[in-house]
DNA sequence: ACCTGAACACCGTTCAAGT
DNA sequence: ACCTGAACACCGTTCAAGT
């Protein structure tokens, strides 16, 4: 299906949104997500590097490309009735798949990005929107219910990206000592939880999190 | 106090950290952070670009240096007695003090962020841990209040700086007619919203999330 | 010690020209 | 139409050499 490489016999004159599409998962796959750029991926496909500017306008507009067309392909989750646990679940959802994918990162935190996303990745807006609409919420409680929830998912995905991202070499001791030199007289409660600072931040916390968070949106009058 | 600039008579014939980070937060002032890289740094001070690496160890630490200088010279907030609303005070407080420095947005999400500040900046962390630990929380817990307000931050203020810095040239269509050619059909709950969503997206919302996600956060047995 | 220019190894993007 | 190389305008960082 996609185009293996560049080394059959006459290679191809032209390529195709999909074929650019096809060459960037391919490059991610094989060297990591950091080497994706317009001169490798011309590279790959065996075109200039400015032939890419025929078929995607941008860096930031593959990337959002890219996004929506690994959305595609992705099964989306059965949600439950229940308009709390379907928020929560849609997160999750949201979260891990972006987990998954540490090059969309970059672009998730763009200005007016959900607008610009496709029907195959709209539906976890859609679902959060519905379980807040379905729980009492006006319209607009609903919008931001969405918001805050994908602040918070956003600011996850970033620290896990940029920590995934990390040469290994300088392991940055987060570990038992954290705070060393720390004076318990003018930070009284951050001495008192220090030995448990380590241990908290190694967890994936953000399901708790996001439990806490619909909780706290849903409860009547708290937002707005 | 910090040296005007290097028209003097004789220039001088070395930096310090004191005069880098003074020369950055005037490029900062006066050219917007977007400028503030190595090379043009070093012409400000009239040292050659390498010498800066005698001072600081790369542009991460020199944008987490300049941060910790920066919040040395700010006032902190009197904060509420009430544990409750001290943890949204100092999160507002942090989320109102990043915001007005968006050079700092790149530097947030770094893993092992938190540790690597200065004891100026952290006693935003220590109010938000110690109202959650006043509140009830075990260490554990209030570690977790911690870094899911950190989260939620991070996101809204990552977000904030990307819209920020956009080039006002595109103006982006996200006012009334966000989702065009939305199928009502397939994504009822976005149709339904549509209206709201450009008003709403252009509030800011983070002070009423902060407060929900605050009482979900502190509502006895929701964390954990 | 402290500072330096030159060089390395890259980027995204524009543009005028080719087929 | 579609593709192209060359060029523009940059980056952060390393290194061997100078004072």
């Amino acid at each position: 299906m996609a185009p293996s490489s560049s080394s059959r016999a006459g290679r191809p004159p032209r390529t195709s949104r999909e074929a650019i599409l096809a060459a960037a998962r391919g490059l991610i796959a094989r060297e990591g997500w950091q080497r994706l750029t317009f001169r490798r991926l011309a590279a790959e496909l065996g075109v200039g590097t400015t032939t890419l500017y025929h078929h995607v306008r941008d860096r930031e507009d593959l990337v959002i490309q890219l996004l929506n067309d690994q959305a595609a392909r992705t099964a989306r989750p059965e949600l439950p009735g229940d308009p709390h646990e379907r928020i929560i679940a849609a997160g999750i959802a949201v979260h891990d798949t972006l987990a998954r994918w540490p090059w969309a990162a970059e672009v998730v935190a763009t200005d007016g990005f959900i607008v610009r996303l496709g029907e195959p990745a709209l539906w976890m807006v859609d679902a959060i929107v519905g379980g807040a609409l379905d729980a009492g919420c006006t319209q607009a409680e609903a919008v931001v219910v969405f918001r805050s929830v994908w602040y918070y998912t956003v600011g996850e995905i970033i620290v896990r990206a940029r920590t995934a991202d990390r040469p290994s070499d300088a392991p940055r001791a987060v570990d038992a000592d954290s705070f060393t030199g720390l004076d318990p007289e003018r930070l009284p409660h951050l001495a008192a939880v220090r030995g448990e600072w380590g241990r908290e931040s190694a967890r994936d916390t953000y399901a708790e999190g996001l439990r806490a968070f619909v909780g706290g949106l849903l409860d009547r009058g708290r937002v707005r």
